[in-house]
DNA sequence: GTCAGTGCAAACCCTTTGCAGAAAG
DNA sequence: CTTTCTGCAAAGGGTTTGCACTGAC
């Protein structure tokens, strides 16, 4: 078995004031998946974060990986990224930022520096209120 | 049954002439699905279309609306809309324009006036080009 | 005839759900 | 105890695919 380089999870304590902070009832399962998530800022799908969190010690159910990353959507603990109709990613940094999504890797990255130009809305139809801006720069491999 | 308010499909000309400027074959089928299509300006699903498509005389399979709206999308007839896991949105008007997407009633429309500011791209990430630019401002409805 | 296009149904795959057992307080 | 959560497996639902048939040239 391979030297984990670092760790990759943060501290339970940390995750369980943030679980709580939020709202979310800090069961085992969804500390596991709190800490693997909020390592560093990444942007993950279900199935991705599945495999890590399974990946070193404890087993987690696939459902249950899906329930709580929609728990953690709803609560605000992360952000859903919809950028490839055959999967949600879920972005581990919820503040507002923009995206590079590269269609032929499958890639979804930051754009590193606050965009330019941090344009203000125009005005909503009657009777909505905005949720939110996404903003996606698609992208292929060269050549 | 009702009148027809008002022609909903364009000419079959203009749609042939449209498809083979951009390499497509005019067959039967697709014509038919272009012409429900570019009638207007409007965002519509798979499963939209070919209920549009279907109401009125002959008849297209699934199978053909899916692989027609994929060969559009492909040569750049249409422009796929990714806003909504569980269903692909396509766009009628390939021009450059930002979108709103009501998350409560999944409603997809336009930004009416060219978005303010027209923010020039960052710098893209080594190895990649630019493939395009998505917009999109989630609205709720307000209670 | 040849080759592209179509239709049908089955396959796919991500995601959700029903329900019984387990855990939290 | 009571309520919420988890796990399993099955169901769901939009989309794709395999394959035989049709049609255009």
């Amino acid at each position: 078995m391979e030297k984990a380089p670092e760790k990759q999870s943060i501290d339970r304590r940390v995750v369980i004031e943030m679980l709580q902070r939020h709202d979310v009832t800090p069961t085992q399962q969804r500390v596991e998946i709190a800490q693997m998530l909020f390592a560093r800022p990444q942007h993950l799908s279900a199935d991705q974060l599945l495999a890590q969190v399974n990946s070193e010690s404890n087993h987690v159910s696939k459902a249950t990986v899906y329930n709580t990353l929609n728990l953690f959507a709803r609560k605000g603990l992360v952000r859903e990224v919809i950028v490839d109709p055959s999967r949600v990613f879920y972005d581990s940094n919820t503040s507002q930022h923009h995206h590079f999504f590269n269609v032929d890797t499958g890639e979804l990255t930051d754009v590193p520096l606050p965009t330019l130009s941090m344009e203000q809305l125009p005005s909503l139809p009657q009777g909505t209120v905005a949720a939110g801006v996404d903003v996606i720069i698609r992208l292929r491999s060269a050549d």
